[in-house]
DNA sequence: AAGTGGCT
DNA sequence: AGAG
């Protein structure tokens, strides 16, 4: 990646400020079977958009609350539409390596009570938005990445913002807060591929501060 | 448009 | 045709 930008003498893009960006901080082998136990009790699903799209990641929720989208719009819940059951609990690990990674970032005392784990098959991505359905945007944003890898875009403010592209692997934690709290981002498709670990899928948990 | 599809 |  950086060498790819040395060789052709090119600056190397600087992350937004408020943005950190940790390689190699997760280790997918203990992530792995923590998230197929999540799956097991709150399964994947296909959530629609407002509007009635259908998004490509299929998603589900461990914590005190979820993130929920349907046609009445996004909102968090307590307990899983799909089983009328509360979320999975915040697995210990998840919650350790989230409030490490912040405290690593330069937002200590982060405890997040909701973690939306995203699934990407080959050829699936999310388009530009930002995380806005949280009542405290003092509070960072982490998100891991595991499995295949993925070009991350990150704009501006206004979603019209040209945004750059960042090469994210397995492992990788990016901590988003502070002025870089609420920036439009997206994923681009994932290119076909298989992971030892995670086969040929793309998976990302966000941990936020939902309220 | 947390979507697609089109354009380069 | 595929990537960005």
């Amino acid at each position: 990646m950086s060498d790819l930008f040395s060789a052709l003498r090119l600056p190397i893009p600087a992350l937004p400020a408020g943005m950190v960006l940790l390689r190699r901080r997760a280790d997918p082998a203990a992530l792995w079977p923590v998230i197929q136990g999540l799956a097991a009790q709150s399964p994947f699903r296909f959530m629609t958009t407002k509007r009635g799209g259908t998004m490509a990641a299929a998603m589900t929720s461990a914590g005190a609350c979820g993130w929920v989208s349907d046609a009445r719009g996004y909102r968090y819940e307590s307990r899983d539409p799909l089983t009328g059951q509360p979320w999975p609990a915040m697995p210990k690990a998840f919650a350790a390596l989230a409030a490490d990674a912040a405290a690593e970032a330069g937002f200590p005392g982060f405890a997040p009570d909701a973690c939306l784990v995203n699934r990407y098959a080959v050829r699936a991505g999310m388009g530009l938005h930002r995380d806005g359905d949280e009542r405290d945007f003092d509070q960072p944003i982490v998100s891991v990445s595991l499995g295949l890898p993925a070009s991350f875009l990150v704009g501006g403010l206004d979603k019209d913002d040209k945004p750059q592209a960042i090469g994210l692997e397995s492992g990788d934690v990016l901590v988003f807060g502070g002025p870089a709290r609420l920036l439009y981002h997206g994923i681009r498709p994932v290119k076909a591929g298989e992971d030892p670990l995670f086969g040929p899928f793309r998976y990302n948990l966000t941990f936020r501060r939902a309220r």
